[in-house]
DNA sequence: TCTAACTATTGCATCGATGCAATTTGTCGC
DNA sequence: GCGACAAATTGCATCGATGCAATAGTTAGA
């Protein structure tokens, strides 16, 4: 019952086990009907390589660490899925590992894990990561941060143009005609760069407009789930002067922005106008559809595969990379109206 | 630079290599003194077992493959995330492979996966897979099915009773005076055990109610997506008698319906109501927010990584389990309006 | 025919840990 | 003080593969 090996193999086509695995490797030097007779053996045994062995030895396991917050929220399953993907087509594995916003355990997978159980590499979407955390890493694993920025840090970086983007997404608002601008998810905490960024962007484009920001329109939260964003609407709109507009730091606050405004009974855009932030397919099915900024989530997986292949593959310990994606603004009905769609 | 070994930490100590092997597993016949002795050599060096070379050793791997046809299909994110929490929680980690509909690629990640890289077991989401792949499948890990049936298979089964939730969906509708009850997602070839059993379910919801079933709004999907739904519910609504409730098998496909009909100027329910299938999270911001049949996910996702568990921990090849989690049909007001909503 | 120069094949050590059995150390009883 | 016995510690083989260097086998050239 238990699987062949390179022995067994070997006994039955009655030659040295080295020559076996020269076979199963492609090696150069090996004669054909040599190589027919082992081949015979292997398909006969159904002999596959066992890969935790041939990996101790040669030290590396091609599996690649993925941690992240939360698999259910729809952004990172769709980054989960390419990155996944990705790896995959350049014969690396993934083995996933969410922290919950658990700080403690995600330390401890950035951490201990990689040379515990061997991985080659480690990219993370990092909570509450600090650069300190990053200094005192001992494993030799490559690490790579994807999405939220971590000051000062020394690690390779992938995401896209946090400001740019916030500041484009305002500035749609603005154009439109809107003036009391609400914003939700900013910055609460300076260790967020995600929110710092988009909370700069916001700014800007207040500042480019010049037009002032009315801060009490700007509400953090805790996360950037649904009822974070359905609980600062409803505060926002139990306001003597509600926003006319809204931009959103996530698409599910915007869901969950949207869902408490349609109940109460406000026209979307008429009454109220909608941008969110990661273009996740459900804003592409809401009703009404969301305007959104949407990042090339598959150039943001394959440069994150890319770039940590690399490290891992060449190693060279040199300056980190610091790697911007492109975006883009996809306006629908929850800033248009019925009218006018591009995507 | 490179990760110190047993040996390093014995060579510090001045102990031999099984010592510290044995304090790092706890073995209990170690005087307290060397115990401490050796454990400060380990945290000086920052030593963590290499999991592969204990691996290879002992034969296993702690890692459970997660086969899934996609990770960004949020009934599947959400059960895999409960899955690897689950995993977790038990020592074992978790290695997530799509199949993305590709039959070819599914059916290697079973058969030859397990015994390469090392695989403990197998939870599979199956989409193609047939009795006879099991029959013929080598490979030592055992294999549990989780949701899809495969009929006159000889491997664990975790899933809910899918005839009864779809038949108390279906009469829930009947319940609401509804007649012309569309169902979106019906069995389209009998090898797909879902669509199967939900369509039998729908069936005999009629006949406890002594009514015909109309098979022209019976409409098959190739998958259970969006767009899917999207499409079917177009072509249902352009007929000249259109239904005036729907049950989609799944709420992605509801939830695309919806969207189609709610942008023909519907109302929902008054017009038509519309029942799902899964309670994702999508479902309970939507605008009508989705009726659905909710299965108890945590409760599979446990079921699932017990139940595997037990195969790879005590290995008995018994009589194959089937098991069955509950479910409940959650009322809200895509089919009760903004009356009366349960959850 | 004999040696040089390859080439195909093989043997041995090794990756880092654990299982098992042997060995050393320590304790007691007499 | 010595043998017996249990407890603590250690050595060796091993898991299944690959790196390296040696060996056997072949061909060619003189």
């Amino acid at each position: 019952m238990t699987a062949p090996t390179l022995r067994d193999v070997a006994e039955r086509a009655g030659v040295s086990i080295r020559t076996v695995s020269n076979v199963v490797n492609g090696y150069a030097k090996v004669t054909e009907p040599m190589k027919v007779r082992v081949q015979a053996a292997i398909d006969d045994l159904g002999y596959r390589p066992n890969l935790m062995a041939r990996n101790l030895k040669q030290g590396r396991s091609r599996i690649i660490a993925l941690v992240v917050p939360a698999l259910d929220v729809p952004y990172f399953a769709e980054l989960v899925r390419l990155i996944i993907g990705e790896a995959q087509a350049h014969g690396y594995a993934v083995l996933i590992d969410q922290t919950d916003g658990d700080v403690e355990r995600e330390r401890e997978l950035i951490m201990e894990a990689p040379q515990a159980v061997g991985f080659d590499g480690v990219i993370v979407s990092p909570l509450a990561l600090t650069a300190a955390d990053l200094e005192s890493r001992r494993s030799p694993a490559p690490i790579l941060l994807l999405g939220e920025k971590i000051f000062d840090s020394a690690a390779d970086h992938v995401a896209i143009d946090n400001v740019t983007a916030a500041r484009e997404a305002t500035a749609h608002l603005i154009g439109l005609g809107r003036r009391r601008i609400a914003a939700i998810g900013v910055e609460q905490d300076p260790s967020d760069g995600t929110a710092v960024l988009r909370t700069r962007g916001y700014r800007e484009a207040f500042a480019a407009a010049g037009l002032p920001v009315d801060e009490s329109l700007m509400v953090p939260t805790p996360h950037y789930e649904r009822r974070h964003g359905a609980a600062a609407m409803t505060a926002l709109l139990d306001r003597a002067d509600p926003p006319d507009a809204v931009f959103c730091f996530s698409d599910l606050l915007a869901l969950g922005a949207m869902r408490v405004a349609l109940s109460r009974g406000l026209r979307i855009p008429e009454d109220l106008a909608l941008v969110g932030f990661d273009d996740i397919e459900d804003g592409r099915y809401s009703t009404p559809t969301l305007t959104t900024v949407a990042p090339d989530k598959q150039g943001l997986a394959r440069s994150a595969v890319e770039t940590i292949r690399t490290r891992i593959e060449s190693g060279q310990d040199a300056t980190p990379l610091e790697i911007t994606t492109p975006h883009r603004l996809v306006l629908r009905e929850s800033s248009l109206g019925g009218a006018g769609a591009t995507a």
